[in-house]
DNA sequence: GTAGGGTTAG
């Protein structure tokens, strides 16, 4: 058996152990067969649970070997209660027993009070006390780790191959890679651990991915032997600067040394190959490996989106079990497909495995059922939540944004910033929901700019963004221009929000002026700043103008011009007075011609009188969507136009007959209550429905006749100035 | 008998 355990054959010798104790053989097992034994459970409790009992029947674990091998087993597989109660019960713990009880800890705290508590008893450190501690040693614990580091150069052991790299690798988590770097050079015997500390010290680093590169190719250089591990951080490095040729040739190298098949190296391997949007060849890595893992699974659900479902019963086939980000990547798969079914039911499969716990996978929920337009499950979820933290918060919010309940948006971002603390995501959402709603006061908006200052979230992109948007979609202009002048950073969003504003204000020199200092800036305009641009165009007549960068935005931008875009080009055509140009364009639209192009067309008929045009395009309009108003009243007014007054009543009689109602314009005015407090009050033409109908209406009047008076007096001055010159 | 380096994500 010691010859089995020797050799590394622990389930052999396992088994031989297990029969010895059955036979009753036990006079032959010592305290060191007993250690071995326990070493080759590899972390299984069941074994290693029967060994214990026979350690203390045997008397076997008065000899403290057998006692700090249990103690590992248990910190091995995850009992680490047990270890800690034998631990406690010992009269006389050794360095291996308090190594090993450190060793198990999970949270670094609770470590590093451990290490203060061995300080306190005498015990001296060993080597690996400091590499054991100096593992848990992460950002928060720097300090500590810093103590650590001069009390082993104090003893020397900083020059120990394995304390050396503890120390690399520390600072690398603590962010100190001039420090970790400079400690590499210096180290006298540099190691394959060594090598990989550093290189995944560059990779864990965001904006290093540079760094991890030259770091491996030097390895390569040196003809150092490369592992997973070495692989592994490589080729996250090719994925982060997005290097796909280099991982290419990492996979070859991969393949060449015989990694091919490992199954870190391959989900990091998918990882390269999803962030290179090669997908296929992500697909092509999983396909090849041998076992798969959590991580496997989980990394091919997000990147085969399609699939995720299929994939996931198929990864429960295989005996995975799937964690909380698993169910973060369906989620999303299930979201952004809209499979609403599929979406009850991994609620429900979380319900049952109690994963609703996980803060992370209830935001997927409330995002999905946002996306799903059921905001009332959305709040569900939101509700059931034990700890709510922003980001649940920004998902409900930004849910109530995204399905025009700008009310709802807005209330619970004031109940959010009462209990958290907002970030940009949070201003972001609201803010767009102020900008979409018209019943909103905009002195909601002015507060939440004022709630952005005291939270020093003015300067960020995203959130100045919004800002810019919200004030421009509720046409306070001179804000969005203040906005965007002190804007440190502009962003593409930013230009095309501060275009789009001036498009919907007219000012074609201001949004011509802008989109070509945008141009000149290096931003590259979208779809959106072309929809904004094109329509100025067609609001001045530019019609050539609007042409040329129709063209370009196909030609040299490589966009794809939307239904809106369309009839974007179709109404300025049309606006010109160009219809049989308008109709062309309209016959070349891919697909079929969508309602509002027609309707552009159909606009630009009634315009210019052309009936026949018109006649034709109303009735294809009529079979398209029979119960929209825009089409029935258009034509109506085309022919009341025209005075062919039978077919305009032809045409009410029509929309009686189909149940066609004209939607009600209204208007909002903010009334004061009382003092600080607001109302937003909504009417529409000739509404009669407010208690002081008459005084409005009197005011109204009132009002009218001073602007009338007013620009009466205006005329007289310029008539008399014009005479004076 | 105890120890150092790696991957996935809202």
């Amino acid at each position: 058996m010691l010859d089995c355990l020797r050799k590394n054959l622990p389930f052999q010798a396992l088994d031989i152990f297990k029969r010895h104790l059955q036979l009753g053989f036990v006079d032959n097992v010592d305290h060191v067969t007993v250690a071995l034994a326990l070493k080759a459970c590899h972390g299984d409790p069941k074994p290693g649970c029967q060994i214990h009992g026979f350690a203390v029947s045997s008397g076997l674990v008065s000899y403290i070997t057998v006692s700090n091998s249990l103690m590992n087993m248990y910190c091995k597989s995850g009992k680490f209660a047990k270890a800690l109660c034998i631990f406690e019960n010992l009269s006389d713990p050794d360095i291996v027993s308090w190594n090993t009880v450190l060793s198990g800890f999970q949270k670094s705290e609770d470590a590093l009070s451990f290490a203060l508590r061995m300080n306190l008893n005498g015990v001296v450190f060993d080597p690996v006390s400091y590499t054991t501690i100096l593992a848990f040693c992460s950002d928060d614990e720097f300090l500590f780790g810093l103590q650590l580091h001069s009390l082993a150069m104090k003893f020397g052991f900083d020059c120990e191959v394995f304390v050396g790299n503890a120390l690399i690798s520390m600072h690398s988590r603590c962010r100190q890679l001039v420090e970790a770097q400079r400690l590499f050079d210096e180290m006298p015997n540099r190691d394959l651990v060594s090598w990989n500390a550093i290189l995944s010290g560059y990779t864990q680093e965001g904006d290093h991915g540079l760094e991890a590169i030259f770091t491996f190719i030097e390895m390569v250089r040196e003809g150092m032997k490369l592992d997973h591990v070495s692989f592994t951080s490589a080729v996250s490095a090719c994925g982060q600067v997005r290097n796909l040729e280099l991982g290419r040739q990492m996979h070859g190298l991969i393949m060449k040394t015989g990694y091919g098949r490992h199954v870190s190296v391959c989900n990091v391997l998918m990882s390269l190959y999803s962030k290179c949007e090669v997908v296929e060849d992500a697909k092509l890595v999983f396909q090849i490996m041998n076992d798969r893992n959590v991580v496997s699974w989980t990394t091919i659900i997000s990147v085969n989106e399609e699939d995720a479902v299929s994939l996931f019963n198929e990864m429960r086939l295989d005996g995975v079990y799937p964690n909380d980000v698993t169910f973060i990547g369906l989620i999303h798969a299930i979201s952004i497909q809209t499979l609403v079914k599929e979406g009850q039911m991994i609620h429900g499969f979380c319900i049952r495995i109690s994963f609703l716990s996980e803060p992370n996978v209830c935001n997927s929920l409330i995002t999905m059922y946002a996306k799903f337009e059921a905001m009332e499950d959305s709040l569900k979820v939101f509700e059931e939540l034990n700890y709510r933290e922003i980001i649940s918060w920004n998902a409900l919010i930004s849910g109530y944004a995204q399905n025009g309940l700008s009310q709802e948006a807005l209330c619970t971002f004031i109940s959010a910033i009462m209990e958290s603390k907002p970030n940009e995501y949070t201003f972001g959402s609201v803010l767009s929901a102020i900008g979409a709603a018209e019943d909103i006061s905009l002195k909601q908006g002015q507060r939440c700019h004022s709630y952005l200052i005291k939270f020093r979230l003015d300067m960020d992109p995203i959130v100045s963004g919004a800002l810019l948007d919200m004030y421009a979609k509720r046409g306070n202009i001179c804000e969005s221009q203040k906005v965007f002048c002190e804007m440190p950073e502009r962003t593409q969003f930013a230009w095309t929000a501060i275009i789009s504003a001036y498009a919907r204000h007219g000012d074609y020199d201001s949004v011509i002026k802008f989109f070509k200092e945008m141009e000149r800036e290096g931003v590259r305009p979208d779809s959106i700043t072309f929809l904004s641009v094109l329509t100025v165009c067609g609001r001045k007549g530019m019609v050539d103008v609007g042409r040329q960068l129709f063209d370009s935005m196909v030609k040299e931008y490589q966009i794809e011009p939307s239904p809106e875009h369309y009839s974007c080009m179709v109404d300025m055509l049309g606006r010109a007075g160009r219809l049989e140009e308008a109709e062309d364009l309209v016959s070349q639209i891919p697909g079929q011609p969508g309602l509002s192009v027609l309707q552009s067309l159909l606009g630009a008929c009634k315009i210019h009188g052309n009936m026949e045009m018109g006649e034709r395009i109303a009735d294809a309009l009529m079979e398209m969507e029979p119960t929209e108003s825009g089409s029935y009243v258009l034509m109506s007014n085309l022919y009341a136009e025209k005075g062919h007054w039978e077919k305009v009543a032809k045409i009410r009689k029509g929309m009686r007959e189909r149940g066609v109602k004209k939607e009600i314009g209204f208007s909002w005015v903010d009334t004061r209550v009382a003092r600080g407090s607001l109302c937003l009050y909504k009417f529409s033409s000739g509404d009669m429905s407010h208690p002081q109908t008459e005084e409005i209406f009197r005011m109204a009047e009132c009002i009218g006749l001073e602007m009338k008076f007013l620009r009466e007096r205006e005329r007289e001055r310029e008539h008399l100035q014009d005479n004076l010159v």
